[in-house]
DNA sequence: GAGGCTAGTGACAGCCTCTGACAATTGACA
DNA sequence: TGTCAATTGTCAGAGGCTGTCACTAGCCTC
């Protein structure tokens, strides 16, 4: 961020990140074209493509920041926790520390608006998905090397890391389908989701 | 499948898959085009997007069969079964009787190709992705009927459902990977990471 | 601080996916 | 056989995305 140069291209990126952002909020994602968020930011439809690789990333852009502030909070975990207590871990604080990340270019209202735009459009959501598999990856690599294994032929790093993601992405789910978008229930929901996991593997569901 | 002008659709229909899937398994998914699909059937391109939403469903459509078989055969399992034993008993079982689901419309080789296809082309993986999400959906009502519990109020359908797929998600992917492809194989990574999922979790790691 | 160098941009042109509208064709059925 | 409905082809066009080329503006050296 030394040069002007370099200063002028963060504050075109950011100001691109802000305008689709608040586009798709408020129109859909859809219902938006490149062409709108290029006229919003008053630069040419060319160059917004050479900011983002497609509309898609442009829309995501937000969720990567926060995943991967998320990835080296499990880096950072205290050793003697298991992985799951450490991507655990790593998540609940990471929806404490939100505002830090986010506030630089969206307000965090706007973020968790987001997620009921990812949600409602089909190949936003398949997208996310697909980048969703790419951060499991790297996590399964950070658990590896936290726990001393060999990724190529121990898959116990990559099963944990999709069971976790699995009941992430549920919760993700349910709590933009429940409408409530505050931090505060998707703090609860995580935790309370992650505790149920072992039970309900385990345990019978009939209670008769 | 009575009148004339239902096998005449099907027939159209068989026909686009199986051009689509020979194109995408010899040149490759994104340089094939619609075009090149609907010529090889001798049919306009409109054709093609009224019986596909899109590329991606023609793509997929061989996957759409075989899921559909495996939600069906869940659903048909034992009551006394857990909801896990009978999701893992339905896949082992799909795996043995692949080939009368698919050799009706292409040789299962080909089948077979098209999971590399799927797992290198970074939209078709997304829009698989999305998908295995809506079928994740639908088991989850599958387990919430078979076991009696409430879906809107009880998480357990879905979690289950979620580690359930991270698992097979993971075993397909490495499977893929490994290049090997063999049934075979195939179902020995099934039953054997289903089988680690439950160590993974609960024990430790480190050997020492 | 002048001039050369290069990253970043705009302006086209063009390909491919996908959709709407309307006309032409073909099967279904009285 | 004639009418109706379903299926298809043709045409037109929007929108995402890419290559190309010329041009401007920041940077760097002398």
């Amino acid at each position: 961020m030394e040069t002007l140069r370099e200063r002028k291209k963060q504050r075109t990126r950011d100001a691109l990140v802000r305008a689709a952002v608040e586009l798709f909020t408020s129109q859909g994602y859809d219902r938006t074209t490149v062409d709108d968020i290029a006229a919003a930011v008053d630069v040419s439809q060319r160059t917004f493509f050479r900011y983002f690789a497609g509309k898609e990333e442009a829309a995501l852009a937000l969720q990567d920041m926060v995943v991967a502030r998320f990835v080296a909070s499990v880096r950072e975990r205290p050793s003697h926790e298991t992985p799951l207590e450490a991507m655990r871990q790593a998540v609940v604080e990471g929806w404490d520390t939100i505002n830090e990340i986010i506030e630089s270019v969206v307000p965090v209202e706007q973020y968790l608006r987001m997620y009921s735009v990812i949600e409602s459009s089909p190949v936003l959501l398949a997208a996310h998905l697909r980048r969703s598999t790419e951060t499991e990856e790297r996590l399964a690599h950070v658990l590896a090397e936290r726990e001393g294994v060999d990724l190529d032929t121990d898959p116990r790093p990559r099963l944990a890391v999709a069971v976790f993601s699995g009941v992430m992405r549920v919760t993700e789910r349910q709590w933009t389908m429940a409408g409530d978008f505050s931090l505060e229930t998707m703090r609860e929901m995580t935790i309370s989701y992650l505790e149920q996991v072992g039970p309900t593997l385990t345990e019978n569901w009939r209670t008769h």
